[in-house]
DNA sequence: CTCAATGCAAACAGTTTGCACGACG
DNA sequence: CGTCGTGCAAACTGTTTGCATTGAG
């Protein structure tokens, strides 16, 4: 397929049921999901889709900038709606739970001398660590 | 840390040598290297080297705590040897270069109210977008 | 001598791709 | 109708694992 450029996208003209289905589970879900997860969800409501079908939809989605590729772990691609705000995630390695919030990079962007003439598109930035009630746990060992 | 440079390893009980020979080449790299390129490095040392004991001694050196899992890109692990102090990357999309930097976190740390109680054990924070000299090349379009 | 570490190959998980058919515009 | 998107299955890639063997301590 020949690579289109940001803005010539062909979600609005051909949306087939299934990718709009991905895109609802997605906006449903309001976090990030394995691409497992959406397809399961997308089953209940297309029986016969197929993971191939899910995976090049996300692709297709991603490149159209409607969502966003993260790796939270190193087995799985999670996905997300892409917000208007960037935000960071806040990884639990107890648990497994993510917090998101924001913080405004720009700053230190500006104090990183590496990063001048640098044209930065994306910014990723994660601590993970235990939460409290997981520190909790992993005190008393 | 207790552990030792290079040369003289405490891990578990016993320092193979291509354990050694692992986290020599990552020292040598002094940057992040995928698995296969460290496999090619060791198999000049030892030849019948296999892939399976790479990673087995990754994982190890890992959990050990004397190199870290970076992903940079969403295919591959990258590894590094683990420095006193942490540093972050900064990652052409264009050439592929990627330029590391420091910066204390610990100030934004204190400002996200979602991680307070979180007992943070990593961080990790990477920009990406188009250096110099790519963003020129980027400009004629 | 013992047991951790190895080589090898087969197994795995997540993701991608080739093909013929189906459906969107 | 012409394609783009789909379902299906098979291929691929990076990583892990079972097993018999080796070698460090």
């Amino acid at each position: 397929m020949a690579s289109s450029l940001p803005g010539n996208i062909q979600i609005g003209t051909r949306a087939s049921r299934q990718r709009q289905a991905v895109l609802e589970v997605l906006s449903r879900a309001k976090g990030h999901m394995p691409a497992v997860d959406i397809y399961q969800k997308v089953q209940k409501k297309f029986p016969r889709v197929s993971l191939g079908t899910i995976y090049r939809n996300l692709k297709t989605l991603k490149e159209a900038g409607l969502i966003e590729e993260i790796h939270l772990d190193e087995h799985t691609h999670y996905y997300e709606i892409k917000t208007g705000g960037e935000h960071y995630h806040l990884l639990c390695l107890g648990c497994g739970k993510v917090v998101e919030f924001k913080y405004p990079l720009e700053y230190i962007l500006s104090n990183v001398p590496e990063a001048s003439g640098f044209r930065v598109l994306n910014t990723d930035l994660r601590f993970s660590g235990y939460c409290a009630s997981c520190s909790k746990n992993e005190d008393s060992r």
